[in-house]
This record gives C-alpha cells, structure tokens and sequence, in this order.
RNA sequence: GGUCUCGUGGUGAAGUUGGAGUUCACGCCGGCCUGUCAAGCCGGAGGUCGCGGGUUCGAGUCCCGUCGGGACCGCCA
C-alpha cells in the first residue's frame, strides 16, 4: 500500500512519486483549491499539499499518493525532519474515517488526566512520546536477549501456573476445575524453576519473565512486570555480576549510544554507611559523615550514650529552612523512628546556630564544622542512635532534600554486596527473617558465628540500582543439604515443615545440585529510566491505575454465575 | 490499612467574602480564505461543577460521607 514512511521523506525523494499511509494529524484549510494536510504515521509527519476539495478530518486513516517536491522558498519548517519537502500532486484515498479524539494526539497529551489517556490508551500510543517509549522498550529487550545469547545462556519458558508457595509477596491464585477449592498461583518469580533447570544441566538459563504480584501499586510497581531472570551453574558472584552487567551495559547502549563504564561495587555496610540507604543514588553527594568520635564526651544528653552519631550538610540551605520547614523534618525523622533531629546552621561569621549548642563544647562546635565542612549558610542535620537507625533516617533526609528525578542523568549504576543473611525478628515466631529468601548462600567467611552472632551474618546476595530505583537482585544458592539445613534452623524451621513447604523443591537437590547462583532485574524500571520517565506506566503499552484497574477495558470485572459455580466458588457479600 | 492531594463542556485551566453555569485557551460544527505548518478571520453548538447528604433565602465555593485519579507510608522474602 505504501512506498515510504512518512518520516523518511527527504529531498534525496525530490520528483519520486510515493505512496504513504497514516492518520491524518492537522489540516489547513485555504479555500477549495488549496489544503495541507500532515500526514502522521510513527516515522513522523510529512505534509501533503492537496488542491482539491477533500474531506478528511483529524485522525481519519488515508493514503496519500503524489509527488516529492521541495517547498516553495520561505515555507521550509525547521521543526520537522521532513520539512524541507512535502508532497504535492495529492490523490487521497480516505481508508476510514473517525471521530474526532478527546486529546490532542502529541505533546499537549501529557498534561491530559492520566486515566484518559489510559481509557484511550490506543489513541494515546500513536503520540511520539509513547512510540518512542515503547520501541526504546523493544531496544532493550532485543539487546538485552542478544548479550544472554552471546554468553552462552539458553532461553527457557517457565509455567505460569504454579503451586502457590508461602513465602513473599501475595500471588494471585487461579481456581483449578477439575478440582475445585484447589488453586494454582501465578508466579512471582521463576525462581524455584530456574534452580530446578541448574540441577537438570541446562548450566546457563535466561528468560524475560513475566512476574506476578498482587501487592498495592506504585509508581515503579504494577502488579505484572518483566524480568531478566538468569541462573548460572559452577560459578561464584563476580561470574554473576559480570554477565548481568554485561547484559545491563548492552541495553543501555542499545538506547542511549553511550556505553557506561563498568558498574561499580559497594558493599551493603558501606551504603548504609555513606548513603543510609540500600538502594543508594549516587548521582549527587550529601554523605553521610560520622560524628560519633565528635561527640565521644559530650555532655549533651541527646547525644551523650548514643552508639552512633552521623550528620548530613545541606548545601547553602540555612537562609531556606525556617522554623515550619525545621519541624516538618523533624517530624520526618522521627516518623522514620528516629528519637529526634538536631539541627545547626552555620553562621556568616562561622558559628553555629542551634537550639542546643549551649550544651556543646566549644571544642565540639567546632569539630563539626570541620567534620562536615560546614560553610556560611550551609544546614546540619544530625542524628544520634543505633547504628541502622541512624543510618536508615539521614538516608531518607539526605534522599528527601537531595535527589533528583530517578531519569536525570547520569546514570550511576551500582551493585550492592554482602546483603546481611538476616534482616529483623519475626515477631510472632521470636527468629530471625531471611534478607533475600531462605535459599541464599551465607557468605563463607563468616560461617564461624552463623549459629553464635546470626544477625551479624553476611550473604552472597546482591542488588542492582540505578539512580536509587532497585533494578533487581540475586544471589549465590545453597547447594549443600547440611548447609540448607543450617539455615533452616536459624530461622525455626523444622525438618517437617521445611518437606512439607518446599519438599518439591528441595528433593531434587538430592540428586546432584550444582553450585548455582544467578539474578533478576526489573526491564519496565530500567526501561523508564532510559526513555526519560519516571513512572513505568509510561513505558508499559495497557498498564493498570493505582487501584489495579485498567480503564480501557474495566478489567476487572464480575465473573458470571456459571463459571463460578464450574469453579465451586462462591462470592462472599462486600463487607459492611 | 494509613497520610497527603486532585476532580468545573471533548481537553486543559480560571472562578474573589457563598450571590444567575460565568470566563479563557484548545478541540468540535458551519462560513470565509491559494503557502500554511499546534494557520488566520467570523459565527455556532456543547456542562447533573464526580456522586450523595447537610448548612443557608441562596453552594462550583462551607461541612459530612462516598466514588475515581495521583504521590507516599505500610506491603513488595
């Protein structure tokens, strides 16, 4: 039907008769014997000179026969790629008309009320925007599918109807038929298949998985998401990092042409340490400093028998918190748990202002000026308590006052080591709670205080973030009976509860289970960090609002009787 | 489950101390227009101010509830 696209015309089609198709954008009207109309399809725009009275409005779907010719002197249009030209000598032929849409089909669509665009998502991914998110999507799972076959690794469909398993995230469950009141789970992970695939010797396994959640949605999580799920045999963490992050580099130089530079590594300690958080963003400073030594005599109660005390500087921002904007963190901090914030301004003439700097030393004062290179003007935030908690709250401050939108560059990728194995006491049960999942390999040099200092025990797990945004995770496995068992009973798991949860899954073990580890990353987060978005609603084709809703096609929706009674279910009355 | 926030013709907004569904831009329909380009000029249609209740002589505006969107917390091993 077509010889070109629209966006492809360039003066080299100067005199060639071309057909292109597309839906009509805009139309001028100059009297019957002249109109232009631009023509879009998802090349671009090229403008087609019609001399003849033609009745196509926007949006109807044509195709436009006619000649290539340069525009007349003084009507070039710089804005678009096809401006120098335009087709002349137009024979259209009106494919289908339309109604009129509700939103300008290009850039004025962003500020339209996200659910219309979503009631309309078919006409919201003709714009620019949306096509270039998701072909820039395509990109990336076209590079990301060669660098996995490049290294060997081998493409392998897992089920999307599993057993529901006990442990994580709430899954959605499926009504089997043939034996009602018995369900199967969608996945949230391919995880215990991937491991599965190890044991059977298929060595190097990858797959762009779809994963399931039923958890509440966010602006980085919707209930379906794509993976980069991969698991590698005989191999230790840096074979892991290496391959991932080949694959990530890849895909990142698929969209942006630039290669980055191999992805650094820190370890969970140092970014609790630096950053407060285990997702650190690089892309900007605000360290966190340790005072803890500063303060080692102090006479300041707050301070005095804290075991750890750490303070941020914000930048020239003294003049801009007031009193109101003051409170307001301190608040924030002591919703995140802390006990209270101190705060101190430096002072034009280098002194601090403060509340309670009447109960510091001198000496004091000023070794925290030094210590956090306090300048005129510049804010101190301080915060003493137990390490973790005074790591976790400057973090959230630092993240609060600091960081920028997640897809402003640069990007700074980063893994993040040595995960501890526990994280926190379960409270109904009194045992500590696996970091990553029971199956993660502690890390061997601190094997000899697994059952003496548990909690202080690292893993051979590790996160992947980029700009502060987790992209994924992973970790070494267990592949020692002994070692599984170990574990178990750290977290009071008994041998027969531990059969009857994952029996399936740890039998095969039994029969000869390789030293294996492997990853996950999320493709929609990273996706959206590449196209520039900072919602992956915007690289997704038919996403859900908030609600779990999708507003294009009312999904989801009430189940007939019939098929409720074939499942043997029935629905309960809303509670009142 | 919680906190905050938004909801006004098809779209985006404005709407003052509570005083007539008022206004602006875009879009739509009709007319004019031979070089425009998110064209220009003239005219027109189009709204249950999310929904329900309350206060009031009178509610888009104030109060209560509810529904829907969004951000965040919880949650996401």
């Amino acid at each position: 039907m077509r010889s070109h696209m629209c966006g492809d015309l360039r003066p080299s089609e100067i005199s060639q008769t071309v057909s292109v198709c597309g839906w009509v954008a805009k139309r001028r009207e100059h009297g019957d014997r002249l109109a232009f109309v631009d023509l879009r399809d998802h090349t671009g725009i090229i403008q087609c000179v019609i001399d003849n009275d033609v009745d196509v409005r926007s949006e109807y779907v044509v195709r436009i026969t006619g000649v290539v010719r340069s525009r007349p002197q003084g009507t070039i249009n710089s804005n678009i790629a096809t401006g120098e030209v335009e087709i002349g000598d137009c024979v259209v032929e009106v494919l289908r008309s339309a109604e009129a849409p509700p939103f300008p089909v290009d850039a004025r669509a962003d500020d339209v009320d996200e659910n219309v665009r979503l009631q309309y998502r078919y006409i919201d991914i003709r714009r620019e925007r949306m096509q270039r998110n998701l072909r820039t999507r395509a990109k990336v799972n076209s590079a990301v599918r060669a660098s996995m076959e490049r290294q060997g690794f081998v493409e392998v469909e897992t089920p999307m109807l599993v057993p529901s398993t006990p442990e994580g995230a709430r899954e959605f469950l499926v009504p089997s038929r043939k034996e009602p009141g018995s369900f199967y789970a969608l996945p949230q992970s391919p995880q215990l298949f991937k491991q599965l695939l190890m044991v059977a010797g298929i060595d190097r396994y990858y797959q762009i998985a779809r994963c399931l959640r039923d958890e509440d949605l966010r602006a980085d999580r919707q209930y379906e998401f794509m993976q980069l799920d991969a698991e590698m045999s005989f191999v230790n963490q840096d074979d892991v990092l290496e391959a991932i992050g080949e694959a990530v580099v890849c895909a990142a130089e698929a969209v942006t042409g630039v290669r980055p530079d191999p992805i650094e590594r820190i370890t969970w300690r140092q970014a609790m340490e630096r950053f407060g958080v285990d997702k650190p963003d690089l892309r900007f400073g605000m360290e966190l400093t340790e005072l803890t030594s500063v303060f080692a005599g102090t006479e300041f109660k707050a301070f005095a028998g804290a075991s750890s005390i750490k303070g941020i500087r914000v930048e020239a921002k003294a003049e801009e918190f007031g009193r109101n904007k003051l409170d307001a963190l301190t608040d924030r901090a002591k919703k995140i748990g802390a006990k209270g914030l101190v705060w101190m301004k430096v002072a034009a003439d280098g002194t601090l202002e403060s509340p309670v700097v009447k109960f510091l030393s001198a000496a004091e004062q000023s070794a925290v000026i030094t210590a956090l290179q306090g300048a005129p003007g510049d804010l101190l935030l301080i915060v003493a308590d137990e390490w973790e908690m005074t790591c976790e709250v400057l973090g959230q401050l630092r993240n609060d006052l600091g960081r920028p939108p997640v897809h402003q560059g640069p990007y700074r990728y980063v893994w993040v080591t040595e995960f501890p194995l526990f994280v926190g006491i379960n409270k109904e049960t009194g045992q500590p709670k696996p970091g990553h999942h029971p199956f993660c390999q502690p890390h061997p040099d601190d094997l000899h205080m697994f059952e003496s200092d548990p909690m202080s025990v690292r893993s051979m797990a590790y996160d992947l973030v980029l700009n502060g945004w987790e992209l994924g995770s992973g970790s070494i496995r267990i592949h020692e009976p002994d070692m599984q068992r170990r574990v178990f009973t750290a977290l009071g798991i008994s041998e027969e509860e531990a059969n009857r949860k994952f029996g399936f899954f740890l039998k095969p073990f039994t029969y000869g289970a390789p030293p294996h580890g492997g990853f996950a990353f999320g493709l929609d987060r990273l996706v959206a960090i590449l196209a520039g978005e900072d919602n992956i609603r915007e690289v997704i084709a038919f996403p859900k609002t908030q609600s779990g809703q999708d507003p294009m096609t009312n999904a989801p929706t009430r189940a007939e009787p019939k098929q409720l009674e074939e499942l043997g279910i029935r629905v309960l009355p809303p509670k009142a």
